[in-house]
DNA sequence: TTAAAATAAAACCAAAAGGTGTTATATTAA
DNA sequence: TTAATATAACACCTTTTGGTTTTATTTTAA
């Protein structure tokens, strides 16, 4: 399950991660604590666990027997770059750029 | 394949997926034409196209024999929304935004 | 030093994802 | 009215995903 090399689009996929992702976002855990807030196995979010982590969105550090993961959120930054792109789409400001440029063609 | 109500993060989450956003974004493209700019088989593509169709990210349009398909934008502003929660954590603006609540307590 | 606690590792499974090729069906240009 | 074009609909296949249960292994508290 985890030779992939999971990205961050594909680790934020799952609706199930998405809520690991902010749950984390509150405060380190370890794993028995992660998973007493969801209804799927320990296993399972063990496995969601491995796949953020290889998408570098969470970190996990062992203290004595427990392993302690929190959250890293600096992957999502590739996601909002990647937004910024359709943004001009919405809200148009298409538009509104279009018209700057015309603006700015008439005052050459 | 398309029974199960895709939903925006998961439409995202393929790259040739992300790959048609961005050719769509430009122009209004009939079926072959889009498959045209990528290796995978058309039916695959038309398969895509059914995936991000049901996320509402694309629409699709019968004109004679052609089906023309464009972007649709709108759905990824619930993913940029989902991104600010987590933008506090980068750029330390969780850190400005305790400075700021600080300061407002000892001045009043 | 041993039982309990916490995780790690393994084996397995059903369904979904991503892909293929083939066969209709509708539309248009000759 | 028929051949070519464009898509739609099927049937099928392999790998990945998301899940399970069972069996080690490591660490700590009695």
């Amino acid at each position: 399950m985890s030779a992939v090399r999971h990205d961050v689009f594909q680790a934020i996929a799952d609706p199930t991660r998405r809520e690991l992702l902010r749950l984390l976002s509150r405060e380190e855990m370890p794993i028995a604590k992660i998973a007493s807030h969801f209804s799927v196995s320990r296993t399972a979010i063990v496995k969601h666990l491995q796949i953020l982590s290889d998408a570098k969105l969470v970190i996990g550090r062992k203290e004595g027997r427990e392993r302690l993961y929190s959250l890293q959120p600096e992957p999502l930054e590739e996601v909002k770059q990647w937004l910024t792109y359709y943004e001009q789409f919405w809200n148009n400001k298409l538009t509104m750029l279009k018209y700057i440029a015309e603006n700015d063609q008439e005052n050459s």
